[in-house]
DNA sequence: TGTTTGACAAGCA
DNA sequence: CTGCTTGCCAAAC
């Protein structure tokens, strides 16, 4: 299925281009996001964009986390997110995710076709 | 057009 | 470890 980007700014698109290259098992954080899409700063705006997520299963936002482990949120409530993580066996201990074992590779996601 | 908001992060007490 | 403060940003008001 795919995704009308015309109607987003850059800046979204860019976002959820990096998303969508999260592998399966794999979560990134909003700060490494940030930084991928040139300033680590914008690790709020990620969230931002994230939460006006259109299509919440097409792009695997649930994926993506904050950068001490925790959680984060969910637009669709925090319980559905961590539940998803589950189903792709990702442990969570206390709300809170092994960055050692699950966080993604930055080169992983900085690949753009 | 100026201000507020929010799924963040890092530093400090 | 918990809680508060400051820095920054794009969008929505």
């Amino acid at each position: 299925m795919k995704i009308d980007l015309d109607k987003f700014s850059e800046f979204e698109k860019k976002v959820y281009n990096i998303v969508k290259k999260i592998p399966e098992g794999k979560v990134a954080t909003y700060g490494q996001i940030a930084k991928i899409l040139g300033n680590k700063y914008y690790a709020r705006a990620v969230g931002n964009a994230l939460n006006k997520n259109p299509y919440p299963i097409i792009i695997p936002c649930h994926r993506v986390i904050k950068s001490n482990g925790e959680i984060g949120g969910f637009k669709k409530g925090i319980h559905e997110k961590i539940k998803l993580l589950k189903k792709e066996n990702i442990e969570i201990k206390n709300n809170k995710i092994n960055l050692d074992k699950y966080l993604v590779n930055d080169a992983v996601l900085k690949i753009n076709e």
